[in-house]
RNA sequence: GGGCAGCUAGCUCAGUUGGUUAGAGCGCCACGUUCACACCGUGGAGGUCACAGGUUCGAAUCCUGUGCUGCCCA
């Protein structure tokens, strides 16, 4: 046997098993052969990372959770492919790549040109994907690494192609003008998702729009609100509500509804809400009713600045409770107008260029951008008195996620796909449980979204990704283009309703430039990110073509993934799956945690405070790292992380916290040498070593790993010279109680884990092996095995136990642990190989790689109650005792004299287990038994029926012991008045249950004996506290 | 504004259909380098289960409300 070291390597551990993983291809899965029967298949593809950049902890989170399924069904026999890859990520990628390219060298995208532009974009894609499959690799993720694809690669790429072109072909894509959330400096617009809103300071301008020709009674002119002034000059309403009075009153009665329900505190504040209504009813209401009956009149009012003449329109958007009551209508920048101008049918005036610039329709402002625009506006109405206050205001601005500037509000020609149709299969899906959501409460969130069936809108302005495959030409007609294209069934068109057509094809390119000598334009665009992402559970397998891959893994088994992108990306996924293949594209969606910071905070690498998961592994092991995020992987909806800098000089943990996790680098303060964080970009700071950002949470993940390596080197130890292993003998009568007890244990902990997995309770597989074997195998089996190994008639068997247990518990925790795992298999491989387990194939050499060991499958007979029962019996004995001598520091080596006195059936029961409760508690057994007795003066406790007592002679501190016990007897006569007082409530004893009632009575008296005799002991005590006075 | 969660020991989290004296890891205290492991062992201290009501013989658990935190959607 070779020497182990005392410390399990982790990093050569790492290597080693990679190595070893990837010379065999074990995680390569192949479609079966002609003929073959698939057999179970088990396939998951990944949520492509993006490649914009390196992996964080949430990813490391989400690859060890889907490592766990995929180790586990590959162990259980299952035919397993976890498909890898990478998402080309549009905007987010195109963006890192566009302010690199300006912050290194001052240039914009138009200075370099589409084509310059996305070649640099390839670039840092190779180099990040490289990065992001090596940490997955690191992370020890078994994906068929032979079969890595990116959304953006040629086979992606045709499946995009072909999935666009039938939705186009059926109808689905329509080309409509969309209010878009406008990126100034990225110049393109952005989806919902990629908005984040931040108040920021700024005022509410009001301003007076002069009334055209009021005639007698009616006001002169309507002052209207608004945050953005410069807005005005594409003005083409002003607003009132169609029915004021009606308005004002629905108002009031929900306030007066409000105000029933509301607290003392709460109502004067309300109070006041009903006496401003009550004013506006009577100050304001009749001019409102004047204008709403001068809106339906069709009067107008003159636009300031610019001079002209606007309709006042009656619609709901006016809001007669807030300000003057009216509204101004701006239906290209803003979304509420917008719904405003499409329902009065008013003009739509675009005042904005794609750089933020004002157009032509800004008249004298044309040109200026829109902050000098608001700025000179707000000049120009001062000077022409139509301004009549400006307020302060807190204001909700919409930001770009991307490039951190505001949003504009701007219309714009749009793609859409049509959701009617397409949504409600895959909301059945889910209403009816063909897929299933784990844990179920997101399946609202999921419905709840696709219910509204909004149209998606797939455009992007951007250079990056797929571009649409849609051409334009005008000035022909249908017969030319029947000319041009009629015998191809990759083409298809559609009329612009303009005189113009739309070609679309599913070829990457059109066979002809020009029909009818008329150009044939390509539309620049590029397809939202999200639509190659819906595609990706077919389109990696090979889709459209009728691959073996896609017949045997599709649909696949299982999708992990975080909570954030149910909708985006999973909703899209059913939909898409749907429609191209006509079958869901996964049964399971397995949603987890997100990893959070000390403060609550997702962790993100622009806020600073992420953790590369490659520094952990390197500092404390990829085991580590997936123990301790497995454990956290529960039901709830965040895990906090509180993160520390480790100090490369002396290790010493450094908070990391808001003020310093931003910070190039950091002064160890107590060391003082100063660290590198990833924020070091000055030559001085990159010059420093680097301050991995670690936490103590991976810690017990790394001792876990060398407990069982030790565990390992006893075992090895324990086998001998010359080892040869039959399966141990597991006839019960044979077996003594540790042995039935191991025996039994494993099977309760196989069945356990087994279903923990099949639920994907992540954090429960990891806590109750954990436990297992730590506590029961190591702590005790282990600790037991010790004497018997002594004895030549035992040995045999222990040997072939221990080996039982620690192959059971190293195959059950592979999944989360593989590295420590296959690195164990292997020693034990080359020092027993012969060995077989039960739910081996008996006649095969054991696998190469634990990798591909079967799973553990041990019996339900294999579980017995008793003995579990019995053997605990046993551990509170000896913990009871070694209770006794930790209290009284008793000095751990020293063996005192201990006896035990107990029922008859409990005496024949432990009577086998006396030596190793001599081992264990190390004690001398005076007695065993009923009629047991200890030494006059011995100390005592009782354990699970047993009193047990110990002499500890003169090293006891009877002053001490003494106060003890009589804190001790004060705390159980307290239970027993509780119990006593249960007992006697007449409406406990008649409505629980008898079964309740007759436990509580059983402890009453177990109560009351342990109260005797701690009084008994006490009294003892005290009489030998006066005999030595 | 609507929806979904969370609030349990100093920290991070478990806690199954309501039922003994609410658990784990880390941290803390005491003792111990012993022969698998000090990345260890043995023992201990530490909780009004956010708050207020309610249902029940009995509530961390079920119901209602409040507060704070996070996320999603408008």
């Amino acid at each position: 046997m070779p020497d182990l070291p005392k410390h399990y390597d982790h990093q050569a551990a790492q290597t080693r098993c990679r190595g070893l993983w990837d010379s065999l291809r074990l995680w390569h899965a192949e479609p079966p052969a002609a003929g073959e029967p698939p057999g179970r298949v088990f396939s998951i593809v990944i949520p492509p990372p993006n490649v914009t950049g390196a992996l964080h902890l949430g990813h490391a989170l989400n690859n060890t959770l889907q490592d766990i399924l995929v180790r586990a069904r590959r162990m259980q026999g299952f035919r397993t492919l976890w498909m890898p890859g990478t998402d080309h990520a549009g905007i987010a990628t195109q963006a890192v790549v566009e302010r690199r390219l300006l912050e290194e060298e001052k240039l914009s995208r138009h200075d370099l040109g589409r084509e310059a532009l996305v070649a640099r974009i390839w670039a840092w894609k190779e180099q990040y994907e490289q990065r992001i499959l090596g940490q997955l690799r690191d992370l020890g993720a078994s994906c068929d690494w032979d079969r890595v694809r990116f959304t953006l690669d040629e086979q992606c790429a045709a499946a995009v192609r072909e999935a666009f072109f039938r939705l186009f072909q059926q109808g689905l894509v329509r080309r409509g003008k969309r209010l878009v959330n406008w990126d100034t400096f990225l110049q393109t617009a952005v989806s919902d998702d990629e908005v984040f809103h931040e108040e920021v300071k700024g005022h509410f301008w009001h301003i007076r729009y002069d009334v055209i020709d009021p005639e007698a009674g009616e006001p002169e002119s309507v002052t209207v609100a608004t945050t953005r002034p410069e807005t005005l000059l594409g003005d083409t309403a002003v607003a009132v509500h169609p029915d004021p009075a009606a308005a004002l009153a629905a108002v009031e009665q929900d306030l007066r509804q409000k105000r029933a329900a509301a607290t003392a505190k709460e109502q004067p504040a309300i109070d006041a809400a009903l006496d401003d209504l009550a004013a506006r009813r009577r100050d304001l209401l009749p001019r409102l009713e004047t204008l709403t009956a001068m809106a339906r009149a069709g009067r107008q009012v003159r636009l300031p600045l610019l001079g002209r003449a606007i309709p006042l329109v009656a619609d709901e958007w006016a809001k007669p409770e807030m300000g003057s009551g009216c509204v101004k209508i701006t239906p290209a920048h803003d979304p509420n107008d917008y719904d405003v101008g499409r329902r009065q049918n008013l003009p739509m005036v675009n005042i904005l260029n794609p750089d933020g610039t004002l157009n032509a329709e800004g008249g004298p402002y044309t040109g200026l951008t829109m902050k000098k625009a608001r700025q000179q506006v707000v000049a120009d109405l001062e000077a022409a008195e139509q301004l009549e206050q400006i307020e302060d205001r807190l204001i909700d601005l919409a930001h770009s996620d991307r490039s951190k500037t505001p949003i504009e509000p701007y219309l714009a020609d749009q793609w859409f796909i049509r959701m009617a149709e397409l949504a409600q299969p895959a909301i059945d899906a889910v209403a009816d449980e063909r897929i299933r959501i784990v844990p179920e409460r997101y399946a609202k969130g999921y419905l709840d979204w696709l219910s509204e069936k909004r149209d998606w809108p797939v455009s992007r302005q951007l250079w990056w990704g797929h571009r649409i495959p849609i051409w334009h030409v005008a000035g022909v007609s249908e017969a030319d283009l029947v000319a041009a294209f009629g015998d191809r069934e990759t083409i298809a068109w559609t009329s612009d309703e303009a005189g113009g057509w739309f070609v679309c094809s599913s070829d990457e390119s059109l066979p002809v430039d020009t029909v009818a000598g008329q150009p044939l334009e390509r539309d620049p665009d590029v397809l939202d990110t999200w639509f190659s992402s819906a595609l990706w559970p077919h389109s990696t397998l090979g889709w459209p073509a009728a691959t073996p891959e896609l017949a045997c893994f599709y649909p696949t088994t299982t999708l992990v993934t975080s909570r954030d992108i149910l909708t985006l990306w999973v909703a899209r996924m059913v939909i898409m799956g749907l429609f191209d293949t006509g079958e869901l594209p996964f049964r399971e969606v397995s949603i987890h945690p997100k990893i959070l910071d000390r403060y609550g905070e997702t962790m993100s690498k622009s806020k600073g405070n992420g953790v590369d998961p490659v520094d952990v592994i390197e500092a404390l092991g990829a085991d580590a790292l997936r123990f301790a995020l497995a454990g956290m992987a529960t039901e709830t909806q965040d895990v906090r992380m509180p993160v520390d800098f480790q100090c490369p000089g002396c290790g010493h943990l450094v908070e990391q916290t808001t003020s310093n996790r931003t910070k190039p680098r950091i002064d160890c303060p107590k060391c003082g040498q100063a660290f590198r964080t990833q924020w070091a970009t000055s030559e001085a700071d990159l010059a420093l070593p680097r301050g991995p950002a670690v936490s103590e949470k991976f810690e017990a993940g790394r001792n876990f790993s060398n407990k069982l390596w030790n565990a390992t080197r006893f075992v090895l130890m324990s086998l001998g010279e010359k080892p040869a292993f039959p399966l141990p003998s597991l006839e019960p009568d044979s077996l003594e109680l540790a042995d039935r007890w191991l025996v039994s244990r494993l099977a309760s902990v196989a069945r356990e884990a087994s279903a923990a997995i099949d639920e994907y309770r992540y954090a429960e597989l990891a806590r109750i092996l954990y436990g297992f074997a730590w506590d029961e195998y190591c702590s005790a089996y282990l600790e037991l095995s010790k004497s018997r190994l002594a004895d030549p008639a035992r040995q045999a068997q222990a040997r072939a136990m221990l080996l039982l247990g620690l192959d059971t518990i190293l195959r059950l925790l592979h999944p989360i642990m593989p590295f420590v795992t296959e690195e164990i298999w292997q020693h034990l491989r080359e020092a027993a190989g012969t060995r077989r387990m039960p739910w081996d194939d008996q006649t095969a050499p054991l696998p190469e790689s634990i990798m591909v060991a079967p799973w553990p499958a041990p019996p339900a007979a294999w579980i017995d109650e008793q003995t579990e029962k019995q053997f605990a019996t046993f551990l509170a004995v000896v913990g009871g005792i070694r209770e006794i001598r930790a209290r009284q520091n008793v000095p751990p080596r020293q063996r005192v004299p201990a006896a035990i006195r107990c029922p008859a059936e409990l005496a024949s029961l432990l009577e086998p287990m006396r030596g190793a409760i001599e081992s264990m508690a190390v004690v001398e057994l005076t007695g065993l038994g009923p009629t047991a007795a200890g030494a006059a003066d011995a100390t005592t406790a009782t354990a699970a029926g047993c009193d047990l007592l110990v002499d500890l002679a003169d090293l006891v501190d009877v002053d001490a012991e003494i106060a003890r016990l009589e804190k001790d007897n004060a705390k159980t006569a307290g239970f027993i008045k509780a119990k006593q007082a249960k007992l006697a409530n007449e409406k406990f004893t008649a409505r629980a249950p008898a079964e309740i009632v007759a436990g509580e009575r059983a402890q009453l008296v177990e109560l009351e004996e342990r109260l005797a005799k701690g009084r008994e002991a006490l009294a003892a005590l005290q009489s030998r506290q006066a005999r030595a006075r």
